[in-house]
RNA sequence: ACCAUAAAUACG
């Protein structure tokens, strides 16, 4: 069993994992007489994730609870509920929160992260108030302390929503709250700005990060040509071009 | 032996 499910584990961790390859292998297993365990479901609970596969992912789940291979953890709630925000299907992955509560099962922080990316992904015009609704829920819930990545999810959220008032506040309460913007932050903010049309002020930011140290990456300079070319302005685009060379940041 | 969360990318 050890050995199968080293091998599902590795297609779940692989590059492209697919689940077709990892169904195979469970064949195999069952076909020895052997029975799957938590293991193993988990493997391919993270093969379907991976592959963003939101129905294989739920037949998983059942079949789990099929088996009754052993309890679920905090982790197994929160992939599921990734991959519905993945699939963009946030009132799913609300349900599976309520799910994993009634189970007694607590909500970590990344899973109320992963809660946030599912509204940020779900395309709905509300997305920024249901997101902060999560936040108040998350302040409530003992143990759970706001992260970067909750900070960063939230900033993004309410940046693509042209709501760069609420943005600012959220950015000042993390650092009031010991936390430091990093690369990520400051690429959501300066994407939500050149998505606006506003590309001086992702410039500035630009700057800011620079000046403290936070290293811009590929990602960081797609936003901003991207904002160049919002703009039309194609000076800029070329200087943003030659400011990633000259930053050590290969073109893709 | 596995193990959860955030950011960019034209045209269509």
């Amino acid at each position: 069993l050890v050995t199968y499910n080293t091998l599902i584990s590795g297609i779940a961790a692989s590059d492209a994992p697919e689940l077709e390859r990892a169904r195979g292998i469970e064949n195999h297993l069952k076909k020895m007489g052997l029975t799957g365990n938590e293991v193993t479901y988990n493997a391919l609970m993270a093969t379907a994730t991976r592959s963003g596969q939101v129905e294989e992912a739920f037949v998983i789940y059942e079949e789990m609870k099929k088996i009754n291979v052993g309890s679920f953890n905090v982790e197994l709630f929160t992939t599921l509920i990734t991959v519905c925000g993945q699939a963009g299907q946030l009132e799913r992955a609300f349900q599976v929160h309520d799910r994993m509560i009634s189970e007694g099962v607590n909500p970590s922080v990344v899973t109320f992260n992963a809660l946030l990316t599912a509204c940020r992904r779900g395309n709905r015009p509300d997305s920024s108030d249901i997101a902060l609704d999560v936040m108040k829920i998350m302040r409530d819930t003992p143990d759970c302390v706001p992260d970067v990545i909750t900070y960063s999810t939230l900033i993004d959220t309410l940046g693509r929503d042209g709501r760069f008032t609420e943005m600012n506040d959220l950015l000042a309460e993390m650092k009031d709250l010991g936390l430091s913007p990093n690369f990520v932050t400051y690429t959501s903010m300066i994407g939500a700005l050149c998505k606006s049309g506003d590309l001086d002020a992702a410039i500035q930011l630009f700057h800011e990060m620079e000046e403290k140290k936070i290293e811009p990456n590929i990602y960081t300079f797609s936003c901003l040509v991207g904002g160049a070319r919002r703009k039309k302005d194609i000076q800029m685009a070329i200087f943003i071009l030659k400011l990633m060379k000259d930053r050590g940041v290969v073109p893709n």
